[in-house]
DNA sequence: ATATTGTCATAGATATTATCTATATTTGCA
DNA sequence: TGCAAATATAGATAATATCTATGACAATAT
């Protein structure tokens, strides 16, 4: 009979590619999690992984073993959550994955008062980036992501929180903060700022303003980094400008609010939800999450029919 | 910690609602199954049966855990039929559910050809009307079902087998016998045999004919059956007519294949399918039932695109 | 070449626990 | 009240998960 606890060890030498790291994180001595494995192997009659290489890799078919393993655990583990549920007990850890260009803005927002709510649930922030957020559900290494969508992918299922508008951020002296009016279509000069690669953001502003072979080369360095806080000091230093979600506005002082202007011709949107798999376990501390968000944010940002949501995939 | 035993041991008094015959179904005395579920329900903090009722029922909250249960089995048994398939090892046992309006047509047909390529593969037949196949199916009774679809139905997987001609079968005595077209208007005299609801082909006849409010007051007695064979041999005998599946009709003796006519209007096809749920196992030994019954069934009746799928749902 | 280190496997002892048989308790019903 | 059927409890036993100590092996350094 194949038990939960060799599963369990299975999943962990696969996750560490080391038996002794993977016993530790077992909490059970090395020899134990040898024999269990080998246990299984032998029961199974199937070899689940490559001894002879360092680090330790699955075999072939190990891997499809692993894979079905992970699927029986996490049915486990959702058992568990359910009974605590079941037993209205709202305890336990949430792990949070969250993107850099909502992290900021978002969290001082409804950490607190989720964690005033009920304080017996540990909430664990990871900042990470939407494909790392993604490949991280999956794996089972957070519980939710909070990030932009659509993402089109038939794993995740999201579940919409709000939806912010796209905003543009100039330095005084930029042409752009005297104009009454912007069109997307203003945002065709090589003076912006933008986010690195790996950022939503950025893929969202180049769809929205056709920017697919923007050169910035008006500027006086490039930068490529990760927080919308930098970008922002930096064009009020050096010139030039970019695009902001709305919550990074709301949250800037007085006389940086001036340098904020909406589009004219557009309203545009970028929906920021809440992400699980199809698997997901722990529903009620998520539609609790989910709960205290909503009543956070500006009441007009529930609205999705104010403007034009912007794919960015 | 929770065992895969003490799941399937609660999952077997569920099913029996008695701890004794649910003890004999595990191969385990009485108090052990007792002590077992004792020990998950102090674990949990949660009484999973309502023992002061006989026969035993779960208690509301037990319901919930014993759903999960079924679900954390069933991925383990997948787990195992996942090696077999890995190990390319064609053996184990496939429950298949069947609809009695296919079973006595088809079955012949593949039956003995996949029991001698694959000896090791032990076949359990049941056949069932399509809800009882269903409900099975989600209680995982049986591995697959054959039935007609489209089912339209979430949890349901359905793979379409072949599609079969709806034919008309007429006593010669009965006017039908002499036209030389006949069209589906046609079918609206009270003088036709019908099976009873629960069978799908009824309401695909109903469908097909508008037969909605038929009443059938000329007829020597009214027949509630669920075989097609017994409808026919009182066609004979009675008179009357009724429409039968292509299947049913290249079984029947020389003289009677005369009595089968074809619509002229229009080539009503049902669609026969083999079904599963969307958690199924046994993947290879089902892919392997389908190929034997393709290669067993007239290749015409493989092209879906010689009629119209006749819907009965 | 030899020693050292890191890694997993094996052996034997021990603690845990799943299961058994025998029996007690509870419940439903005549 | 008394009997039958059902589940729970007790104590013994068998199975097994885990532990510590050690062995075997490979890679790397001396």
């Amino acid at each position: 009979m194949i038990t939960l606890t060799q599963l369990e060890y299975i999943v962990a030498v696969d996750t560490h590619r080391h038996f002794v790291t993977a016993s530790e994180k077992c909490f059970i001595s090395q020899p134990t999690l040898s024999m269990q494995i080998k246990k299984l192997e032998e029961n199974i009659g199937v070899v689940i992984f490559d001894r002879t290489k360092q680090p330790i890799i699955p075999t072939v078919l190990g891997k499809k073993i692993i894979s079905q393993a992970r699927v029986i655990l996490r049915e486990a583990k959702k058992m568990k959550y359910l009974i605590k549920e079941l037993k209205n007990d709202i305890s336990g850890d949430l792990r949070i994955g969250i993107i850099p260009t909502i992290a900021p803005y978002l969290l001082p927002l409804f950490v607190g008062n989720y964690k005033k709510k009920y304080p017996d649930v540990i909430i664990k922030i990871e900042e990470l980036v939407t494909e790392k957020i993604v490949s991280k559900l999956i794996t089972d290494e957070i519980d939710v992501g909070i990030l932009v969508t659509p993402l089109h992918e038939k794993s995740i299922i999201e579940r919409p929180l709000y939806y912010e508008e796209m905003m543009i951020y100039t330095n005084n002296s930029h042409p752009l903060a005297s104009k009454s009016t912007i069109n997307v279509k203003d945002i065709a000069t090589p003076e912006i700022w933008l986010l690195n690669d790996g950022h939503c953001f950025r893929h969202q502003v180049v769809n929205l303003c056709n920017l697919h072979d923007l050169q910035t080369d008006k500027l006086p360095f490039e930068f490529e980094g990760g927080a919308l806080d930098t970008l922002i000091r930096i064009i009020d230093k050096e010139g030039g400008y970019t695009l902001i979600p709305e919550l990074a506005g709301t949250d800037l002082l007085k006389n940086k609010k001036s340098k904020i202007k909406k589009f004219s011709n557009i309203v545009p949107l970028r929906e920021v939800s809440i992400v699980t798999t199809r698997q997901f376990a722990k529903t009620k501390l998520i539609d609790l999450l989910i709960d205290s968000i909503k009543l956070s944010v500006p009441k007009e940002m529930l609205n999705k029919k104010r403007g034009t949501v912007v794919e960015w995939k």
